[in-house]
DNA sequence: TTGTACGCGTTATCAA
DNA sequence: TTGATAACGCGTACAA
């Protein structure tokens, strides 16, 4: 029993395989990728060599002969807060179901960073990847282009993309909520925004304030900014900025979740009352802003939804399979606590 | 400029560049990777080839020659919330300093699936792993063992241990909390514990309880004990159903800060004032746990540093560098508004 | 149904 | 310092 592993103390490939079941190594290849090539009596008997040698497939050699990895790849901005990490989830899920394994890199909100990690992935021999928002250098893209590799672009959405995109509408989901925000009665609106710069999503966003505010008849002027990276603590020393300028905004809108409820947080150090005193409003419907004391007023992404179906779009272009190449994930207002109506 | 282009739309390989810098591919090979063994001249004459052809090098090719990968692989239990998030992000930030990258994949606490993701990793040729918590199948370990490659244990302690660590202990981190709470004038304790099997983690903070308890002479029957996925919904859940039991706990101990915030969120909503009614504690101080209203007691976990030490155990085993092979960090008790004094 | 033999893109050894 | 050339472990025509 013991006998055969003397030969070597290294991990068993193939060929050994092959020796002790005492067939060739393309039989043993077909056993474990087309099982039904081959017949039972050798299939069982090179089970059965497989199990007792513990071998285990050498991925990169067969990405190499098979120039097929079964993997997508996926470069997020973050893994250090909520936003990314429920669509993520479903994404991978879905991508299971499929036999696909899925490999995360993030880019910590820097392009040169995600440029690198999408090299990187493509070099791994990721067979498509997913990525967040559609700025990006035009040489990148032209990279994945010749790489042939498939690319499906979410958290955004613009018809008249070049690419496949499963998304929502940054600026009329924003535009929505600035909408309702003016609607009862805000005219001084303070935001609290990620940085913009290489940024579509949050650009999109403050677009949609300002947008609404225009058809309000509000001059864009009065529209103090805080621009800041994602985090709770940053959300809070954002919010005391622009509670510390002369004309302090009567609601703060903010670029996500998790910067309102690190407003919120701070507001309530303050002495700050929400909503009384300060109307508060975030995006993307976390878990944490429902249990936000107050609970926050948002706009609730269906992400898991959105994790879906660009998993089923990325899984059919590997196949070359026809499909929706644009898929638009709808939004919807979620009314809580921290926006009240303004009165002075 | 173009003409070259023309010979073929694949993805350049190392003979593509040796043939267009007209020298030979192993020259080519070690101008990537130890530049200083060609001279000068040649040198340029290659990565200009390499410039113009756009080349890059394939990952899973070298992976197979050199049979090494500069990379490293981490399973964590999941990526949904944040327990894990911000060891994981020094980790890989220690890991990048040394120029290698991090593959993570995560289990969903599923002991059948880590083994899996073990196994994945592996034949990706993952040069190590971080693996959270001792517990897991022999026969894994046997595995890991044969395929030679170095593991490091995480977010658990014991001396004892076969294998590498760095992390804390559990058991006492969470006995000098319960102390704490016992000392506080607490008797009826009540728990909310992530699932118990295959989770060492859990274990030993539910049996740190036990032990604060049984010194203090107070009998292990009085304990109530509500078992659940994490989550802060589920931590709702829990408080509502171990506060509808005949013996209304006076404090309710967590077995990590997401539970016990959607504890607090819950026990808002049945109108029970914490901590005057009851007390909440929780486990790990994330971020929320601060801004948590009332803020979270909790235990303090140097999350980082963890993640940091690891990096640098697994990347010196790499090496084979000697080196500790045990780190043990300390964590300390967090006061905050949701513990306090019991009084009928 | 099974086996032979070549190719995948690198690295590394050994000569030159 | 550079160039041939043999691995590396697997998939897959093609032949048997």
């Amino acid at each position: 029993m013991e006998a055969d592993e003397s030969k070597r103390d290294r991990t068993p490939t193939l060929a050994d395989v092959a020796r002790q079941a005492k067939v060739s190594t393309a039989t043993v290849s077909r056993c474990l990728n087309s099982p039904d090539q081959v017949v039972e009596k050798t299939r069982t008997k090179v089970l059965e060599a497989v199990r007792k040698l513990g071998y285990a497939p050498n991925f990169n050699a067969r990405a190499l002969a098979a120039k097929r990895t079964n993997t997508i790849g996926a470069i997020i901005p973050t893994m250090e807060n909520a936003i990314f990490a429920r669509g993520l989830q479903a994404f991978q899920e879905e991508l299971g179901r499929n036999g696909t394994t899925l490999l995360v890199a993030s880019s910590s909100y820097q392009s040169g960073l995600e440029e690198e990690q999408i090299r990187t992935l493509v070099s791994r021999g990721a067979d498509a990847l997913l990525l967040i928002g559609y700025h990006r250098d035009p040489e990148i893209y032209e990279f994945l282009r010749r790489q042939g590799v498939p690319v499906v672009i979410a958290w955004v959405f613009d018809p008249k993309a070049k690419f496949p995109t499963v998304g929502f509408d940054n600026f009329s989901a924003m535009k929505a909520l600035a909408n309702k925000v003016i609607r009862l009665g805000h005219r001084r609106i303070g935001v609290i925004t990620g940085a913009t710069q290489d940024n579509d999503r949050s650009t999109e966003r403050l677009r949609g304030i300002r947008s609404a505010m225009t058809d309000a008849g509000i001059p864009e002027e009065t529209l103090s900014i805080a621009e800041t990276t994602y985090g709770i603590a940053e959300g809070g020393i954002a919010l005391e900025h622009l509670m510390s300028q002369p004309s302090r905004p009567s609601v703060v809108m903010c670029g996500n979740d998790v910067l309102a409820v690190g407003a919120i947080a701070k507001a309530k150090e303050l002495g700050i009352d929400i909503p009384r005193d300060l109307s508060v409003t975030g995006f993307d419907d976390l878990e944490i802003s429902k249990i936000s004391s107050p609970s926050l007023t948002t706009v609730h992404v269906p992400h898991r939804r959105m994790g879906k179906e660009a998993a089923r779009m990325l899984i059919n272009m590997v196949s070359k399979k026809e499909g929706q190449d644009k898929i638009l994930i709808e939004t919807s207002l979620e009314m809580r606590e921290s926006l009240a109506e303004y009165s002075e």
